[in-house]
DNA sequence: CTAATTCCTATTAAATCACTCGGCTTTCAA
DNA sequence: TTGAAAGCCGAGTGATTTAATAGGAATTAG
């Protein structure tokens, strides 16, 4: 029941192009020296938050990447999702109705349970937008303002 | 993002514990058969809710499993936790005040983010009690009414 | 005693994770 | 026009975890 390094990774490289959005493209090098994560990996990473929609390459010399919509039109449930797959805790929890796999549905008393916990995990999720976090994050580091590099933990 | 096999059989398991409280000790082979896990499994899930006080064994013929408390004093965010472990998403997030990992934890926006899931999910799981899986369990079965053998899916 | 049962430890095949590596394509700048 | 900077893509790999299986010792009712 841990997220995989793919989701908090990729959530710190999102929140650092965020910060940096007014900087034109940004390129993987950059994030990945300004969080510590390898740059081999991020790039494994990018093509699923590419897919969905939420940042931009722009390939060729002086290239990099945007997000591809502005910071408060992204939950860090999209970022997740995209990164994560579903954040289901078991299978047969899908979209509402679409119950794919167990054929006792009717039956199974377990269901609920993951049902209920699918949907906190969602509803949290979703309730934050990276706007927030980049608010956030501006506000902590000019407070503790040793170093202007988004260095983030966790 | 995923519960393992240990907390969906073991939470199944003693669900049927539960339901059958009354017949005295439950063998492990009847809990297995009813729920088509493996009984080699089952057996190593078990000192994982003996250890937190979930279930009791009783030894030699005729033993078997009991709870160890009545059913309206364990909640599923015991029964998870004890089978999967903390449920945070991941592992800075501790028990309040307690960061033992993360270094920078005050210029560090994820954290936040974690800590929030992590309370979203135990929330939802100490919500509820194996109480009302049982009284759920027992009416699904009788509606349907088809077999008396407790069979879940998920 | 003996059969049933819990209890404990070891082994293992398969999957997943967290990377690394090499090569290709695109594009800008000099 | 060419070269370097970047994105893009797929294959490979060691370590860890998962989901079992297997075997045997301890305990107890009948």
């Amino acid at each position: 029941m841990k997220l995989s390094t793919r989701g908090r990774y990729g959530l710190r490289a999102v929140i650092d192009l965020a910060v940096h959005d007014n900087d034109g493209a940004i390129a993987l090098s950059q994030i990945a020296e300004r969080q510590g994560i390898s740059m081999n990996y991020l790039e494994q990473l990018i093509p699923k938050l590419r897919k969905v929609g939420i940042v931009k390459g722009i390939r060729g010399a002086q290239g990099g990447y945007v997000l591809s919509k502005p910071a408060h039109e992204i939950s860090v449930g999209d970022i997740l999702r995209a990164l994560e797959g579903d954040l289901n805790p078991v299978e047969c929890v899908e979209v509402m109705g679409t119950d794919t796999t167990c054929t006792n549905s009717d039956t199974c008393v377990t269901k609920n349970v993951w049902k209920r916990i699918s949907d906190s995990i969602n509803d949290a999720v979703d309730g934050i937008m990276l706007s927030e976090l980049v608010e956030e994050s501006k506000r902590v580091n000019n407070e503790a303002s040793t170093d202007t590099s988004q260095k983030l933990n966790c």
